[in-house]
DNA sequence: CTTAAACGTAAGCCATGACTTACGAAGAAA
DNA sequence: TTTCTTCGTAAGTCATGGCTTACGTTTAAG
């Protein structure tokens, strides 16, 4: 799997409301299913599935804590993800400036 | 509609495939609808909804170019975007500077 | 061993939406 | 006006996937 395709599919698994909801969440601290299920009007087996395809693509991870099971933020798939996002401001901004300072066509 | 609802918007909008590849092929600089849709593998139509989108959430603008229409990414929200995205690393990797710090229950 | 709690997985339903072709509108050129 | 180009919209098809309930698995507790 390339870089491109890496950030790709972790953009991509940002998609969903739902999920991005659910990896927001995390992002302000470690959390188990059914305190993440709670928090949000979908069902618990709805929230497992979300997780699973965060964890796919690498940006969440797990633990087991007993009978229940800590998921987590990866900080390299966020870092890396800021790293494109940064690069990708820069173009865009950057292809702005040329638009106003070489005028129309 | 508030700020958060711009951001999920804007996010939203930014979910599909194939609309992401417009807005980044935009974000190098303005283009047609043709131009866009030369360099895609889907239909000019499916182009110009998905620019409909776009503008609906605020990332794109668009002006009239004679009978073509020119296709542009609108600054304002990749900065809002930009500012979004650095506040939530920020929450995210501290939340992680603080999981190492404190341990395990 | 039995029971309970927390979770993952399977199967299936169903709405969302991405895409297509066909058509209409708007402007430039002759 | 007629014609050609470029584009947006309408209508319809069809796959994707998000969600649910039901069930199996693992671990802790009694």
């Amino acid at each position: 799997m390339t870089y491109e395709e890496n950030i790709e599919a972790r953009f991509q698994a940002l998609g969903p409301t739902t999920r991005r909801a659910i990896f927001e969440r995390l992002a302000a601290g470690p959390s188990s299913v059914g305190d993440l299920a709670a928090g949000m009007p979908v069902s618990r087996p709805a929230v497992s599935q979300h997780l699973k395809a965060l964890k796919a693509a690498g940006l969440v991870t797990d633990e087991r804590r007993g009978t229940t099971r800590l998921y987590s933020v990866d900080p390299r798939a966020v870092a890396e993800l800021r790293d494109y996002f940064d690069r990708f401001w820069d173009i865009a901004l950057s292809a702005y400036q040329r638009s106003l300072e070489g005028g129309d066509a």
